[in-house]
DNA sequence: TCCTTTGTCAACTAAACCAATCGGGATAAT
DNA sequence: ATTATCCCGATTGGTTTAGTTGACAAAGGA
């Protein structure tokens, strides 16, 4: 299960990636466009900067933008970064302090691998690039509006 | 991640079906077989046997069974019994409370449904029989202690 | 009959986690 | 200076997890 902030990390993520190159977007935005508590984006976004997803413009006319192109950022990377290793247990995800009871001489051991494998593959194997591709293909183009 | 809860019921309902065919096993066998804390083994195993998976006996020499013979019980079905339905986010899961803001028509959909697909592939299409084949595999065949 | 062994059941709890919110501070553009 | 925007730490309320407790019921043997 992933969390419901790393689902607005996502979507945030997404629309930051809709919009690259067109300079920074603001928190309220993104919220507005992806229906994410703003006070909570707020913290969200404070954490994938630290994380070097995004970089901030401070002041007025400031806000977001992506640091990487998203052709290169995958779903993976991002939920690793949010929620920590990939996987369905603990005692498969290479976190050393998680240990089987039966020291790896487990049944569920191989069932698990194919579970974490699967699981992983699906996420590393999308960008936000295909993401924004997919969106366009809808007919939703990024439109921005100059106007008032 | 599936729960610590059901990973021991999936171990208890493997040691069940380790010993299916020689009556029942106690509550305190398959704690110790598999490190379950005993008096949580017992909520659990109440609620496998709500759930129709196993039967028991009270009294001196009794114990719980596995109703289903191993091979055609599936760890997709235990699963879903106890932690409910599969699938990384809510929107996925076919639970109609469960909705997008977005109405599905929600770029990320594509992605969560690939991998609600490839895990429950994994859960459905190994049965416990699977797992104590495997067992017997590696030379842990099940010896019945007669003496004490 | 009575005692021991086993499962049955409902309630309880401590800790962790999740999803958010709040209040105030810093910085940049106009 | 004023306004718009991000920055940061603390706090909250609710839910979930992983168990524990204690009293009870049934089966079987002495």
């Amino acid at each position: 299960m992933v969390s419901q902030k790393c689902q607005y990390a996502l979507r945030a993520l997404f629309e930051l990636a809709k919009r690259s190159g067109l300079g920074p977007t603001k928190i309220a935005e993104v919220a507005e466009a992806q229906a994410i508590p703003p006070r909570f984006l707020e913290v969200i976004l404070s954490q994938l900067k630290h994380g070097g997803f995004v970089e901030s413009r401070r002041g007025a006319e400031g806000g977001y933008l992506l640091v990487r192109p998203p052709r290169g950022l995958t779903v993976g990377e991002v939920i690793r970064f949010v929620e920590g290793p990939i996987g369905p247990v603990g005692c498969v995800t290479g976190d050393p302090k998680e240990h089987c009871p039966l020291h790896g001489d487990c049944v569920f051991l191989g069932m698990w691998e194919k579970v974490r494998g699967a699981v992983s593959e699906v996420y590393d194997s999308t960008t936000l690039q295909d993401l924004v591709e997919e969106d366009r293909r809808r007919g939703r183009r990024y439109v921005p509006t100059y106007a008032i």
